[in-house]
DNA sequence: CACGGTTGTGAAATCGCTTTCAAGAGCCCC
DNA sequence: GGGGCTCTTGAAAGCGATTTCACAACCGTG
């Protein structure tokens, strides 16, 4: 096979640029015109199969690999889009870029990624880089302000938001009702009977966090009253914040997520508060450490990897069909397990816990 | 400003293709030829500054972005890096890419990820598709066998192995010293007092795994008897297969990770066997989940950004210098903490925790 | 047998940028 | 004042694909 192909065991000296097989060398190779083998790769057309076969064994013998970018630019579009997440090390971005990833495979597309860490600045020429080199932009939670978000959505190139809804702005997303999933949280603990509850409030400038909060104002018609904490967003936020919270009178607490939640109950137990009998906890997110915390949180499910599917595919929408402008909602799914019971009716204790 | 320019106002009704500023836009706006655009925003001649200043403004003005896939046609490269990963939703990877991001970043380029969902066979065309695409390749862990990543990295491509060395190959890659971070933990064992041990075995594929499998020739020097039991790589895995360990004979067990070693914790929990009077168990891997978990696991660090830094660092001198292929190693540390004590004299019993 | 209609193929234009090359302007010095 | 420099700028040639367009060759039909 390959003794009629001379030019390949022929291996030049290692050049500046690495030695690269173009289409033309492919038709060369096959006798045919670059335009017959563009063909036969992209089937746009029909072949001879003699043709056909020549050019795909030319291919195969010279390792032949269209060259991304010239593609891109030929065709007008990357065949990639782009994401960017706040933080890699959260590990609910991860599980969104598995969706993502998923859905731009099966649409045969790159998935390129980009980090703002959790810098709102910084977001805004990521996003810039992200558009000059994506066909469309998947920006999950972004933490910048309504007016960028504005402005980079109104040039005409695909972007989808994850996680995030511009209140005024009708701009393609996809979401989790936060506010629905407060509100059955809520009401379970109403149904369980408490009546004070704390909550370990998120980051201020999160939008998440707003919509949790507001699910407080219907909360009210449950017969609770809530206490705002500032917290933050990790397990040590909620190790810290819990202090004050012990020293009210509340029977139960949620967190802003259950990275906080588990840092709380960390605390607690080092404290010799039980749980549930002393303190109802609840999280949100279900990042599924059940097994591996020894704890079965009783929390909220948010769907992380579908909100990636759906995100992924309402930018494939975008960016082919071109409308599509409605923000849409993830379902989410209220997972009780063992961290949530009624209060006890007499005065909390603080046991030593074995 | 606007009014000398009446070429911007002129909207022209969306057509199929978005309307692209393109740099001869920019030129024409600012009465200067393409070539002195390109000069200008790339810095790579000198340009009157009257000028510099016009193409500047023009720029600004038209919103113009240059187009990364005709400039990575152009320069002949992507600007991009691709890294493939067996898993995202492995704690492991997403810390990696991080480390790898900001690399990238100082590098002026972007990431391109690519997930493998653990199979072998997907990888190989994956690969191949970053190849045309970045660059310069990151392979995280890769699954496949000796020969594919032999014949991978034959191409004249820059690929850069991360926690895979391949033996008898001079491959540039980066990882962790392996046998030398488990030898570390047979001495912590036998210091103690341990005499017989089970370990949890990993993925069989996996090359970490058999790695920390050959300290254990080491390890009959501190006069220690390791069982290796066939586990897995998640906290269900160790959850499954700790039963049977705990019918053996074995004071001490440690984890091919921290999610296996975790799993096996909860587990024995609820079985009522303490930690670490009745057993002493170690994870690898270090995913930092204490606060959360309750548990401060003894566990060997692996510093997962660093390897991504390494790794990256590591690339980037092959892509431009050219010659960087001697393997490196980035250093471990054992973390004793909560789980890890002396060996009880007398039999264990089953007690229930509370 | 001539003729319109289909079909498969190659030449060439195109995508948007970089970079070489050549030309013109301005400068210094003899 | 003219020859030789340097220095800045524009024209044009790539980069490696896709895609339009035109042209043969071939088909069946009247």
């Amino acid at each position: 096979m390959t003794q009629d192909l001379p030019e390949v065991t022929v291996r030049p000296p290692r050049a500046q640029r690495p030695v690269r097989v173009t289409i033309t060398d492919v038709g060369a190779a096959a006798g045919v015109s670059p335009a017959t083998v563009s063909r036969v790769l992209n089937g746009t057309a029909k072949v001879d199969p003699a043709l056909a076969d020549r050019v795909n064994s030319a291919v195969r013998e010279l390792g032949y690999r269209p060259n991304a970018a010239a593609q891109g630019l030929a065709r007008g579009e990357w065949g990639t889009i782009g994401v960017l997440v706040p933080d890699l090390s959260n590990p609910y971005f991860p599980d969104v870029l598995k969706g993502v990833s998923a859905v731009a495979r099966t649409h045969g597309r790159r998935m390129m990624v980009m980090e703002s860490d959790e810098d709102p600045s910084a977001e805004r020429e990521l996003v810039e880089d992200l558009m000059r080199s994506c066909d469309g932009v998947l920006l999950c939670s972004p933490r910048m302000d309504r007016t960028e978000i504005a402005e980079l959505t109104s040039r005409d190139h695909p972007v989808v938001l994850v996680n995030r809804v511009v209140p005024g702005l009708t701009i393609p997303s996809i979401s989790v009702d936060f506010v629905g999933a407060m509100t059955m949280v809520c009401g379970h603990l109403a149904q369980l009977g408490h009546r004070k509850v704390a909550y370990l409030s998120g980051p201020a400038a999160s939008w998440a966090n707003s919509e949790r909060v507001r699910a407080f104002d219907t909360a009210k018609a449950f017969g609770l009253e809530i206490t705002v904490v500032p917290c933050g967003s990790t397990s040590e936020h909620g190790y810290e914040a819990i202090g004050d919270v012990l020293r009210s009178e509340v029977t139960a607490v949620c967190g802003y997520n259950d990275l906080i939640t588990l840092g709380a109950l960390a605390r607690m137990r080092e404290l010799g508060v039980r749980v549930p009998r002393d303190m109802t906890m609840i999280g949100f997110d279900d990042i599924s450490l059940d097994r591996v915390t020894h704890t079965n949180l009783t929390t909220v499910a948010v769907p992380r990897e579908e909100l990636g599917r759906l995100g992924g595919e309402m930018l494939e929408r975008l960016m082919t069909v071109g409308q599509d402008s409605e923000p849409r909602y993830a379902r989410m799914e209220l997972r009780v397990r063992d961290t949530s019971a009624a209060p006890r009716t007499t005065p909390r204790l603080n046991l030593p816990e074995q």
